[in-house]
DNA sequence: GAGTGGTCTAGACCACCCG
DNA sequence: GGGTGGTCTAGACCACTCA
């Protein structure tokens, strides 16, 4: 990475910057090696901290920098590829779903749920939380809405449940029959809670990925999963190893 | 919105400045309506501007929010669904589509490109540029890679053809038999060229969409749509009006 | 305790939009 | 020309990690 100061152009300076540290991270650093601190490289650029930080926050939306507090500036592995569909619907739980159970509560649930599901505000349903790993991290925190409906045998709970009760739910769902299913992805933000669990900063970037399961003719659950759009690459159909970046810029491996 | 100044939390200014104005928005504001200016609303709230920005970007992230310079900071209608698959996997350009031809050239393409399309480097490859509206806003760019092996009847031109090109280069593709398809969604930033197509700054964050189209037992062309993430919602399969926001506090419409 | 990135401040100037 | 958001600066302190 030279030492070369900014010479004038009229791109923002953030901007240029990013362009620059972009092609230094192409041609002379590997995966995981440690960057210059922050104050270090807004020296040797000659700028403030703030705008080199600026440059490195596109950076690490874009996947390239992994930044961690106490540690330093790294450079980020590919994203992993996490296949949110494959070929045919299926309910959640099904053989082959990696999700990993958590925990379980039933009761109320937002109103913008409760619409989606099509339940009255009052209406119990069982909310249930799981995550899914890829390498040893986790990449995605769910929340898998049932209604109490969708799942009449199910016996009540007063008290959260732990993974058991997660795959008792689940199970009961399998009894249906699946007519169809339908997503949405949206860029969102993690709520501070979903961002623990990710090991992340509240207010990190997620893909929002939301789902509707129909059996009986109804919506019979919703999933809302939030995935860590820093490092994950969502993927549809056959999709193994799409590898591209929009400006060309990245190697492929 | 209240007058009222921050009390001491253990969180982020920034964030808890979020929820607050989150809030606020939800039972003080309509759509379009313009907000305070930055100034004054980090005046009422006590804090710097840069704090109070910090804020407004974390909502402008979750669509909530839109900024223009010169004009001021409006609330964002909910984000328009845009349908990336539907039923069967199709060409683009067959009967339906929607997106609109802009131009062509031909030429070499990035490595990573090639790599993806299993072209060698210098193999021609023709390159449509198209474009997506919703509601009379361009809420998407597309970058079309079609080796030339793959239209062989196309005659070669030399300079940018416009629509007529682009048309031509899609209805040769219709003449294969698509045999699959796949798709790949992840977090970027527009690069300068799309950003000022989408009416947006360097580095706004979109949601890039990788499809590739089997045809012939190979990769027949490549597909790099980039979507306005702070105003769209991809939509696969049925999904028609799913409105979800994750932590549940935004009305339905 | 030394070093890292994260937060926050109080200013300045610029690019853009509109009346 | 006046008002908006966008960029940039030069500092300060804090939260976290690790030796």
């Amino acid at each position: 990475m030279g030492t070369t100061q900014l010479e004038a152009v009229s791109e923002p300076k953030y901007w240029h910057l990013r362009t620059v540290l972009s092609q230094a991270l192409d041609t002379e650093f590997s995966v995981g090696e440690v960057l210059p601190n922050e104050r270090e490289l807004a020296a040797r650029f000659g700028v403030a901290r703030a705008t080199l930080r600026q440059a490195l926050e596109q950076l690490e939306l874009e996947g390239r920098l992994r930044r961690r507090r106490g540690v330093g500036t790294t450079v980020a592995p590919p994203r992993v590829g996490v296949a949110v569909e494959t070929e045919r619907p299926s309910w959640p739980g099904a053989p082959g779903d990696a999700w990993q159970p958590a925990d379980c509560t039933q009761g109320a649930v937002p109103a913008a749920v409760a619409a989606t599901l099509g339940v009255a505000g009052d209406e119990t349903v069982h909310t249930v939380r799981r995550s899914l790993s890829a390498h040893g991290q986790i990449v995605a925190a769910e929340l898998l809405y049932v209604p109490a409906a969708s799942v009449p045998e199910l016996t009540a709970i007063d008290v959260p449940g732990g993974p058991a009760r997660v795959r008792a739910v689940l199970r009961e769902l399998q009894r249906l029959t699946l007519e169809g299913q339908d997503r949405a992805v949206e860029l969102g933000t993690a709520r501070a809670e979903d961002a623990k669990d990710l090991d992340r900063l509240p207010g990190a970037p997620v893909l929002m990925v939301t789902t509707r399961f129909f059996a009986r003719g109804r919506t019979a659950a919703v999933s809302v999963a939030t995935y860590r759009a820093d490092t994950c690459r969502l993927t549809f159909g056959a999709a193994g190893d799409v590898r591209i970046v929009h400006d060309g810029q990245r190697q492929v491996s």
